[in-house]
DNA sequence: AGTTTCGGTTGACTTTGTGAACTGATTTCG
DNA sequence: CGAAATCAGTTCACAAAGTCAACCGAAACT
């Protein structure tokens, strides 16, 4: 399927899914995100994707403004750093690690803890009402509105 | 990349890309959490994906115990319906969305709208600490803690 | 009884991903 | 300083996955 295959639908997920949609996509993001910046090889080695995929992932993550391509300091090295439409994708990947966990447990697997940094307290997704009550999932209605 | 290769990775994002990962499966889950049920040819007609695909991400659907294929009632014919692993994806899905209405804008988009279905009101997703307080995503910190 | 609809299957073709080898700049090391 | 190693890719042959159109038997309308 080609992303503009996608873009045909109108709907917010198809959108979103035409940044991400790709293979390796969420993971290149995941491993983004989880320090300032970080090279080619690094990337390459911790996924193991091929070197030519990876190339073109990346591209196209830096055109959709998710990555920024840079310098490292006091080299001429590139790194990738990410933006804040990729720290906005922390959500899908911590929703999505929760239901890995939940659903696809595994002792080996690594366990994906949110704390509250002043704190220390845990944190969980979840919803909420303007009130700031906790919304059961069972009393969420969900409705897709024509524009 | 086949699926074994998401199952090398020990984080419970890769493990939920092993059911998720291909390209055409959230949407699929999407319009399968839009109704009770869901019949092969509302899905191939609602997603224009092509027939024999659609068979085997059903068939994948299946397997992975996200879609139940059941028969209509007072009739022969099938369709497939959401178990709860499958509803506990709207999750995921309605994070995307929200990433996809924020990063994607286009005024030709449907909205997502989640409200509360006992008062009606507008329900957001968001990160809460053990009191119900929301917490901002920059007070967030996620650690991932080998087994 | 004949036609349509449903839920697929089949097979030829195209697109996408893989793996290994190669490249030309940088950096590190002796 | 010169040689070797590392980096960030590129190239190319091959394998895997997706697309499209046509076909199929069973069920459902008429």
């Amino acid at each position: 399927m080609s992303t503009s295959t996608y873009e045909k639908h109108l709907c917010p997920v198809a959108q979103a899914l035409v940044d991400l949609g790709d293979q390796w996509t969420l993971l290149i993001v995941r491993d983004a995100l989880s320090q300032k910046q970080i090279r080619f090889n690094e990337l390459q080695e911790s996924l193991g994707i091929s070197r030519n995929l990876l190339t073109r992932r990346l591209v196209q993550l830096v055109e959709a403004g998710i990555l920024e391509r840079v310098g490292v300091e006091g080299s001429k090295r590139l790194a990738y750093q990410p933006t804040d439409k990729c720290r906005d994708l922390r959500l899908v990947i911590l929703a999505m690690a929760s239901w890995g966990e939940k659903w696809r447990p595994d002792p080996r697997l690594t366990r994906v803890e949110t704390t509250r940094k002043s704190t220390g307290a845990p944190v969980e997704l979840a919803f909420v009402d303007p009130d700031g009550a906790r919304v059961p999932l069972s009393d969420v209605r969900v409705t897709r509105r024509r524009p």
